[in-house]
DNA sequence: GCAATCACG
DNA sequence: ACGTACGTGATTGCT
């Protein structure tokens, strides 16, 4: 027989939170809320012996209720981040239990939990459902109990109808009558003023509802009619909140919170994460999970030592600080050969914390230096005072190494501080990126958990996040703080032989961490950009925008906002009745490809076109790039990021310089307002010469390909002439169009149907294309070939420096699924070697300057191009240095080529 | 906060 | 038969 117990996720946590005294693991996360519910869960595990359970939490945002009502639940204290640092970690628990959990934008626990047990009433299941709640009592019937927790948690008392008859003297749906009447403070909900339970349940016992109490108001006598007779519509709102709503578009049915009871392993490991020792022994989970050496978990367990250094009064305790860190370095030094010790090298953890997302604005409010459990927290204030002066000159010392997070991120948020940052010889974010370069979020409390080290709090239930984001009293943010620095110490020890392993360590020591003190240069030096000469588009540009925004609106016989793909496609296809070509999930689709197909129909459709590249060059170009401008130097500072592409790429933020307009020439001229800082200076960019297509010619092999490149031939003409079977001089232009195409498709990974859309033709025709292709080039064919098999055997694929990317769904049973897996299996080795290579490059090209002592400066990184501002006596010179670098930076079977360009801006750069 | 669109390699 | 090209970031409208 089956059995359902149904949990108010959200319920029950609050009243453990409040129901248990404070606790918290080592590293100072809170889990009294998360222990409360455990040992209820435990208990009702045991009693119930339910064969399916769920677990539902109210989603974060607005329901359904807010649309009538937008004070529902107004008025509420705000949950304390005691407790709201606990959910992600319950969640995080329940999964270990082996628990479902279920959460739905738009509606709340109750809902979920309302749906569900309509599905018992009609499967006729047993259902336990377990809340705080006495609202839930609504749900009780024949098959379902609705137990509510009674003195805290440590009890439930079960209500079935006929208990809920004898407790109120009403049927299980009169509970909602009773809100309606009563209200309920804790949810903002009014129901009748003055009427509280006893006088609610009188009326209903006579009247049955609050409709015919309403409908009664006559027998009422005195004050009370008058009261009710006012609040009548309140009466009625306040019984529509209260009635749970049972039909929530649920995708979990029985198959999906089926119980099978909790693996031993899994269980412990999450235990010992909370240190939650009792429950271990009481299940007897000692033996179970893996859980790392017993040193480390005597470490993890060890509480941390917090000092704080917040002004000169803690001179003594800064004093302390530096004589550890010199310690600890000199223990280093003599164990200096002994590779066993090599692994265990990490003196200690680095963290700065820096709010905001860009680096260039983020304002330090704090660091952190962990030596081994002992953990100085250094106030922001602090480090800028006259006493501070040691520890600044600790963190400008190149010779000083630190472990850290986000040094890249650190150096330039305390440089603009005025405090230099120099010696970064590892990075626990970097290094995971490495190790795993498609994790999204690269958090220090999503690389402790799985390095299974003790949990800690995440940033977003310390300091929440947008609107509400707030940073915490100084006790609190000091023991995070805290708790980060010793989480990067561990964290470092586990990715030391992690990198070694996956054989990255190169890749990381040679290139990954020597780049990013290249790119914070690259970053603080910025680049020049002429507000007058982005003004003078911008005022160009708004004229023609205005005169066409009038066009379309004569065309389409009204006004209507040209931006809104909403009202665009009400005019297009409603209002003109022009044919519909393709459509989105939302819609009608008006993207280029569209407009374009569309042109032949209506004279509109050109003028939408030019509307839409305009008015992009207009937002994103003049007025974004003028926002970003610093007014007391007039540079521009953009931020690489080094862990977030897939391939190993960079990517380019506040703003993206990196997608600056170059292909149409209206765009184009957006790059004559980037100029040299120095005045008689160049701009001078070089860019590898088909990189990508050199690159699968090395690693394919494929002898036809490496020949066309040794010879330095035109590498489209040249498919073009094999594909084809022509001369050089037969190839017309439509040849070389197809055959670049066809090119292009064979980076990404091909696919007749892509070249197909590519190309404007049908897929029988791209087949065959790619076909002749294959035949020609059969090197290619059989890297394609190898690749993805490589990839179905390893799980994952390399690049020619061994950067790896994990491959999961190149298993997928679903075709769209494993066909994208495999074209990025065929892709990432070409793009990820090609963005190896160009990152040598600039580590060689930044010791070349440093070297000769060149005056000239790297300034911006463009995948395959460098772009650098140059003094007039060292053009020449450059002109030869940065090609050859580049060409030179790393060795294969073709000839890598770099072109290079100069001129007054970047325009003319070409 | 997400979807659509478009800028780049 | 399935329905797609690979990798990014910024802006806008709308829920």
């Amino acid at each position: 027989m089956d059995k359902w117990m149904l949990i108010d996720g959200n319920s029950i946590i609050y009243r453990a939170f409040f129901a248990m005294p404070p606790l918290t693991n080592s590293a100072g996360l809170h889990t009294n809320a998360v222990f409360g519910f455990t040992t209820m869960l435990l208990k009702l595990l045991a009693d119930e012996k339910p064969t399916h359970v769920l677990v539902a939490f109210d989603a974060g945002k607005a329901t359904f209720r807010h649309e009538g009502y937008t004070e529902y639940k107004g008025g509420r204290e705000k949950t304390p981040t005691e407790l709201s640092e606990q959910f992600p970690v319950l969640k995080e628990l329940l999964s270990a239990f082996g628990i479902a959990q279920y959460e739905l934008s738009g509606y709340e626990a109750d809902d979920i939990i309302g749906t569900l047990t309509k599905m018992a009433d009609e499967s006729k299941v047993e259902t336990l459902v377990i809340t705080g709640d006495k609202d839930m009592l609504q749900l009780a019937s024949e098959h379902v109990t609705v137990a509510i927790t009674r003195k805290g948690i440590s009890e439930v008392e079960p209500y079935s109808p006929a208990a809920i008859q004898e407790r109120y003297g009403l049927k299980p749906l009169q509970i909602i009558d009773l809100k309606g009447l009563m209200g309920d403070a804790s949810d903002n909900i009014p129901g009748i003023p003055g009427v509280g339970e006893k006088t609610a349940l009188k009326m209903l016992h006579e009247f049955g509802s609050v409709e015919e109490v309403l409908a009664h108001t006559d027998s009422l006598k005195g004050k009370m009619k008058e009261k009710v007779e006012e609040h009548k519509e309140s009466a009625i709102m306040s019984k529509k909140l209260a009635t749970i709503y049972r039909e929530v578009p649920l995708d979990k049915g029985a198959d999906e919170i089926r119980y099978a009871g909790y693996e031993d392993a899994a269980l412990a490991e999450a235990f010992r994460k909370l240190e939650f020792k009792s429950l271990i022994e009481r299940l007897d989970l000692g033996s179970a999970g893996s859980g790392g050496s017993e040193k480390e978990a005597a470490e993890a367990a060890a509480e941390l030592k917090v000092a704080v250094i917040a002004g000169e009064d803690d001179a003594d305790t800064l004093r302390a600080l530096l004589d550890d860190l010199s310690g600890e370095e000199a223990a280093k030094k003599s164990a200096e050969g002994d590779a066993a010790v090599e692994a265990d090298a990490i003196s200690h953890g680095f963290y700065v914390e820096a709010i905001g997302d860009n680096p260039h604005h983020a304002e330090v409010i704090g660091m952190a230096i962990a030596v081994g459990e002992q953990v100085y927290v250094i106030a922001a204030d602090a480090v800028k005072q006259p006493f501070a002066e040691p520890l600044r000159k600790w963190l400008a010392d190149a010779d000083k190494p630190k472990y850290g997070f986000d040094t890249h991120k650190a150096e330039l948020a305390l440089g603009w501080n005025g405090i230099v940052f120099n010696g970064a010889v590892f990075d626990v974010q970097l290094a995971a990126y490495l190790l795993d370069p498609t994790d999204a979020s690269l958090t220090l409390s999503g690389m402790s958990q799985r390095y299974g080290l003790t949990a800690i709090a995440a940033d977003e239930a310390v300091y929440g996040k947008g609107a509400k984001f707030r940073v915490p009293d100084a006790e609190t943010l000091n023991r995070h703080l805290a708790v980060k620095a010793a989480a990067v110490q561990r964290i470092a020890k586990h990715q030391q032989g992690d990198l070694e392993k996956s054989g990255m360590s190169k890749l990381y020591y040679e290139l990954e961490q020597p780049l990013s003190r290249v790119l914070a240069a690259m970053e603080q030096q910025g680049i020049q950009v002429e507000s007058a000469e982005l003004e003078r588009l911008g005022s160009e540009l708004e004229r023609n925008l205005s005169q066409i925004m009038s066009d379309i609106y004569r065309h389409a016989g009204m006004e209507f906002n040209i931006n809104s793909t909403k009202q665009l496609g009400d005019v297009l296809f409603e209002k003109l009745g022009l044919p519909v070509m393709k459509k989105t999930k939302t819609g009608y689709s008006t993207d280029a490809e569209v407009l374009e197909r569309l042109e032949p129909y209506h004279e509109i459709v050109p003028l939408i076109l030019l509307y839409r590249s305009l008015a992009k060059l207009q937002s994103t170009y003049v007025e974004g790039l003028l926002k970003e401008i610093r007014q007391e130097t007039g540079k521009i500072h953009t931020y690489y990021r080094q862990t977030i592409a897939a391939t190993g790429r960079l990517s380019s933020q506040f703003p993206n310089l990196q997608n600056i307009p170059i292909r149409l020439e209206e765009g184009r001229k957006i790059r004559k307002a980037f100029v040299p800082s120095e005045p008689g200076w160049y701009i001078l960019a070089a860019d590898y010469s088909q990189i990508e297509l050199r690159v699968l010619a090395h690693i394919s092999g494929d002898e036809r390909l490496k020949e066309a490149f040794i010879q330095d031939m035109d590498i489209h003409t040249k498919t073009a002439m094999d594909v084809f079977g022509v001369t050089a001089e037969q190839v017309d232009s439509n040849m070389r169009r197809s055959a670049k195409a066809v090119n292009f498709g064979i980076v990404y990974g091909i696919s007749d149907f892509g070249l197909s859309q590519n190309l404007n033709i049908t897929r029988k025709e791209a087949g065959a294309f790619i076909a002749q292709y294959f035949e020609v080039f059969q090197g290619v064919r059989k890297y394609m070939d190898d690749i993805v098999a490589q990839a179905r055997q390893d799980g994952y694929v390399t690049t020619l420096l061994e950067r790896r990317r994990y491959l999961p769904d190149i298993k997928a049973s679903n075709f769209n699924i494993r066909s994208f897996a495999e074209r990025t299996a065929m892709n990432t080795p070409i793009q990820g070697t090609a963005a190896d290579i160009i990152k040598l490059a600039m580590v060689r090209m930044d010791e070349t300057l440093r070297e000769r002592k060149l005056k000239s400066r790297m300034l911006l990184q463009v995948h395959d191009e460098l772009v650098f501002e140059v003094p007039e006596d060292e053009l020449e010179l450059m002109k030869e240095l940065v090609p050859t670098v580049m060409a030179g930076a790393l060795k294969l079977d073709v000839p890598l080529k770099a072109d290079v360009n100069y001129g007054v801006n970047w325009y003319e750069a070409k």
